[in-house]
RNA sequence: GCCGAUGUAGCUCAGUCGGUAGAGCAACUGAUUCGUAAUCAGUAGGUCAGCGGUUCAAAUCCGCUCAUCGGCUCCA
């Protein structure tokens, strides 16, 4: 056999015998210490296991384990010896599917009993002896018919589906094994099971076969793994301080909000500083449509359950809608904003001079949420959108759909969140003709691309009416949360027979789009708790600043300060208890005041204050107007 | 809705083998008048989520319901 030409990615060109491995390739030409952080390759762009022989000319790309890919191939690994530790363990433990993912893997089983915590323990213990032991990753490769019989004649009922379930095109299936467990699997795989340095199993949930809730309920164990021992405590280590700065625990420290077993699961109730918190936001919400072009509008909160029949709803949302009889007529209680300001359109006769119509409601809405969903504000049964429909004729879309882009795209960065997009296309159920879909489609799509917005695409994922491009903001631990969403609708303005008198005096039908900036105020005020731990900018916290007497003969001029900078506008707290100043700043921290303002002998008698900020930095003393235009200043910068 | 876990004072949590409930913090009262993350002392606070069952006796064992948490499905 003659030898074969290897390129590698920094450009250098060699030979090799045929038939070496990936690996003695590359110990040969980088040495054995630098490949080991190597545990995969690419191989004319396919991604190989080290342990492949090489029988062609190739180009070759190292794979490493800090990469994302590499660390998916060391999670996916990971995985298979979840799974075989839980097989050695355990009796009657069917196998299912266990990809990595995000943040790590999971693994699927179908058990008769259930995995306790204690469980997890001894499954880690048995991990960590498969990789003692060192147990190589082996890949082999059968006919369909071949694997069918093999994974019936092991028991294993979920791999024969899955082989049976293949595309007919695929004739040949690849397994791997690592000590005596056999997975059905594509690969590639760590070399073997002595590379895991780092791994934990987190927590055990119950996960339908195929994510479909009509098939078996599995039990999935999630863990994950890391190239280092030190990266697996980083990641716990934000995993805590997620736990800390979870909404709902916050919500009740900074007396934001409660929800309430009395009133009912779903239900936000704001406390004074969780309103004026969401006042703040909206207030701001309404100037900034008001800038832009938009009405405000306001419609009812129940409407005539002919209405929801003409938009849909009733058949296509009605599991999601509450409903109320009045006077022996049925009322829907509205899960979304539209209907009324259909109404609105059609209350007069439009001209295309009209066009578009924008009209902005900060809409509250109900809908029946499963129960096993809700959480916090994040998931709630009542919460209220920041809502609008635009109509327009099918010219303006471009325009229109651009300009909500840049509105998203400004309040992202208002709030300090950066974001990805998403375009979701025609779902199962959904209503209107193929024709309109295409074209909503497409104008949301070439929007994306003349304001040069990067996206991926979810298919079947958009409204029952329209496509939608979702927003997907990222905090400051990098989750995503979908917020905004920009909707295309043909259909509702066929269904309410919408028209406006073009320039050649003939009707036309407009369009409409559905879209909302911040989402759900609630949900947005989770996120904004989350991000900033509590710790708002000054612009937004519901109190900006707090005054602190030393002693009792400072309240008098204490009272004077407060009451000036209340009417300066300045949301302000007092505290003039009989208490030591050190305990009145432990409390304004905890309760993450941005300015502290000391009141002692030296302000009273320069009739100054003394503002301490959040981060623990003393301004020193100033004039009282000179505290409030910084405050000022900061607002306007939306710090 | 489904799978699993959990539910004890306002909060965080103890409570052994079934024998009628405890701590810290918070709250309240008093003393202290104090300069940038906790002054001291005292007082009060509980239908052990709810309902039912077993038992001489239930926070504890069993059943049902409700709620919460972690997921799945769904979604702003």
């Amino acid at each position: 056999m003659k030898d074969i030409t290897v390129k590698f990615s920094d450009g250098s060109v060699e030979s090799y015998p045929y038939g070496k491995t990936v690996m003695e390739i590359i110990a040969s030409r980088f040495g054995s210490d630098a490949a080991a952080p190597v545990i995969a390759a690419r191989i004319n762009g396919k991604m190989v296991d080290l342990s492949s022989p090489l029988e062609e000319d190739v180009t070759i790309e190292l794979v490493d384990i800090n990469s994302a890919e590499g660390l998916g191939i060391l999670r996916h690994s990971i995985s298979h010896i979840m799974a075989q530790a839980v097989q050695d363990i355990f009796e009657d433990v069917h196998v299912t599917i266990g990809p990595s993912i995000e943040d790590g893997f999971y693994y699927d089983f179908e058990y008769s009993d259930t995995f306790t915590p204690e469980d997890l323990e001894r499954i880690e213990a048995r991990m960590r002896e498969i990789i003692s032991e060192d147990h190589p990753f082996v890949r082999t490769e059968m006919s369909r018919k071949e694997a069918v019989s093999f994974f019936e004649s092991r028991g294993e009922p979920y791999k024969v589906e899955l082989i049976n379930d293949l595309p007919g095109d695929v004739s040949d299936v690849s397994l791997y094994s690592q000590g005596g467990f056999v997975d059905l699997c594509r690969g590639p795989h760590i070399p073997s099971t002595g590379v895991v340095r780092a791994f934990k199993l987190l927590n055990v949930a119950g996960a339908y076969w195929r994510g479909d809730e009509s098939n078996k309920m599995l039990q999935r164990i999630y863990g994950t793994g890391f190239a280092t021992q030190e990266e697996l405590e980083d990641y716990i280590r934000v995993i805590e301080e997620a736990k800390k700065r979870d909404h709902r625990r916050l919500g009740r420290e900074l007396d934001l909000f409660q929800m309430n077993d009395e009133a009912g699961p779903g239900l936000v109730i704001f406390h004074p500083k969780g309103a004026l918190l969401r006042t703040i936001i909206e207030d701001w919400e309404k100037k900034e449509h008001l800038k832009r072009g938009y009405d405000i509008v306001m419609g009812p909160q129940i409407l005539k359950v002919d209405l929801w029949k003409k938009s849909g709803h009733f058949d296509h949302y009605r599991e999601n809608m509450y409903f109320t009889e009045v006077d022996e007529q049925l009322y829907g209680i509205k899960p979304m904003n539209c209907l009324s300001h259909m109404l609105i359109y059609k209350s007069k006769i439009r001209s295309y001079r009209d066009l578009p119509l924008r009209y902005f409601e900060l809409g509250t809405v109900h809908r029946h949420e499963k129960t096993g969903v809700l959480h916090g504000l994040m998931r709630a049964r009542q919460f209220t959108q920041d809502d609008a429909h635009i109509l327009c004729a099918p010219d303006q879309l471009n325009t229109e759909i651009r300009s909500i882009a840049d509105l998203v795209d400004y309040s992202m960065g208002v709030f300090g969140f950066s974001y990805e997009v998403e375009l979701s296309t025609r779902p199962q159920d959904s209503i209107g003709s193929d024709e309109d879909w295409e074209l909503a489609t497409g104008a949301l799509k070439q929007a994306l691309e003349d304001n040069n917005i990067a996206y991926d695409t979810n298919p079947g994922d958009g409204a029952f009416y329209g496509p939608k491009i979702d927003f997907k903001l990222k905090d400051a631990l990098g989750r995503k949360w979908q917020c905004a969403t920009i909707q295309c609708d043909f259909a509702l303005p066929e269904r309410f027979d919408l028209s406006y008198i073009g320039p050649d005096g003939e009707k036309h039908r407009p369009v409409m789009l559905h879209r909302v900036i911040l989402g759900a105020i609630e949900r947005f005020m989770g996120v904004l708790i989350e991000h900033y731990a509590g710790a708002f900018p000054v612009w937004l916290s519901p109190v900006q600043a707090s005054v602190f007497t030393v002693t009792d003969k400072h309240i008098p001029y204490g009272e004077t300060v407060y009451n000036q900078l209340i009417n300066a506008g300045v949301r302000c707290e007092k505290d003039f208890r009989n208490e030591k100043l050190g305990y009145k700043i432990r409390e304004g921290q905890m309760q993450k005041i941005p300015y502290m303002l000391v009141i002692g002998d030296r302000e009273m008698e320069s009739g100054t204050v003394s503002p301490r900020q959040r981060d623990g930095k003393n301004l020193g003393s100033m004039g009282i107007r000179e505290f409030v235009s910084i405050l000022n200043e900061r607002c306007e910068r939306y710090e």
